[in-house]
DNA sequence: TCCCGTCTGTTGTTTTTACAACATTTGGAG
DNA sequence: CTCCAAATGTTGTAAAAACAACAGACGGGA
């Protein structure tokens, strides 16, 4: 496969990270990578199926999504481009607890998990450099789950709110900061009323907590 | 160190899982291995500092835990004998947003994570076999997370249990199990209040749904 | 054995959330 | 530009949870 149109992306990608695009390439060869596209709303992986590929998002977004029997949606994570999804379910062979979900036209590179896990037997040089990568990934997505596990563990509405966009606040250093989810994504992530939601926000812009205006939020000083 | 007496909670570890005694007592000594031991309720590591190794539980058992400024107390996992804890600080090198604190007197053995995550100068074979393994579990538990989330996620007290019970019979593959929580900590687990909770469950065993007694708990088949 | 601290369960009140129904705004497509 | 669909915001009501305060059960140590 040609990979030149997404090199930069995969060298931007935590999984090849420390890797020359001479080894990238060798590499997606020896995992045999396809890359697939999705259009908007579009399952890419369903819940329940057992899966034996990593995804790399090569650009556009996608959701981790838990939906129930009654259609009770529940996002899990943002992944966006040259992030990595379903990693821990192809590793383990677990069938999928959650569904993966396009948000809008998106280009994927998959890779074969059992050619990632074990040394090749052409004995591919890279494989370690590859796994340790794959190790970090994953513990910072541990990471990312303790976080997100921290804003569902807060009593209200507000405390969710606050616990969550603080912590987009620190992520991007900037009190000032945008937000990968509209209001019905966000009500899904942090597992709460869409309504009350709007009217929390509504009351803590009057208190002076904060501004916002669509995607974009300010955190006040509440000294 | 003379890990004799150790060995077979070691041959249990996921984190060493495939390896001989043999291969076993080498390992822990080219990671500079060392063994603890702590009381009931005091902490093993404190949230905010920055942590070196991984911890694996040699007896007891210990609590992660997230704790506010105002007391707010919510339980992240627990970890059992022969189980790990603090891989994802330890590799990372972020500060712990979590303490942990042990729950009855407990041995623990600690490992340096940078021994564990490069190859040493003297090329230590198995150190691949260690890293592999040690992936396995942090998917594990990136799994486990997940699976908190969905508890998490569900709106009303009784559900949240109903997620947790059912998790928990499946994983145990009885309708009738334990739990490694008290009523406190459940409702710390589940972030819910416990004087509800206990409404709750009480309201759900006289519809017939479940009995319990102490931590011991059946779920009934209700067709 | 008794005492005390912890765990568990109970109840009533207050606060908050979920839910439903609808109004308003926004952004695209034609 | 107009129309439509989706997103966002608003409100009132019903339901649920949080909270607080206390009673009883249990277990370990003196």
């Amino acid at each position: 496969m040609n990979i030149t149109p997404y090199l930069s992306t995969l060298q931007d990608s935590p999984l090849f990270q420390g890797l020359s695009a001479q080894e990238i390439a060798s590499m997606v060869n020896c995992m045999s990578a396809t890359v697939k596209e999705y259009d908007k709303n579009q399952y890419i992986h369903r819940m329940g199926n057992r899966i034996s590929s990593i995804g790399l998002v090569l650009f556009g977004n996608v959701h981790i999504v838990k939906e129930d029997f009654w259609g009770n949606r529940s996002i899990m994570a943002h992944i966006g481009p040259c992030e990595l999804f379903g990693e821990a379910y192809a590793l383990t062979g677990t069938p999928l607890e959650v569904s993966v979900i396009a948000m809008e036209p998106v280009r994927v590179m998959f890779f074969n998990s059992g050619k990632i896990a074990q040394t090749c037997p052409t004995s591919c040089a890279f494989h370690t450099a590859l796994i340790r990568n794959l190790l970090k990934i994953i513990t910072g997505k541990t990471l990312m789950l303790t976080q997100k596990i921290e804003h569902l563990s807060k009593r209200s509405t507000r405390e969710k709110l606050l616990s969550y966009l603080s912590s987009q606040a620190l992520r991007s250093g900037n009190p000032n900061f945008e937000i990968p989810f509209n209001r019905t994504q966000l009500a899904e992530y942090l597992a709460i009323d869409r309504s009350a939601m709007t009217t929390e926000l509504g009351r803590m812009r009057d208190e002076g907590l904060l501004d916002f205006d669509k995607g974009r939020f300010e955190l006040k000083q509440t000294i």
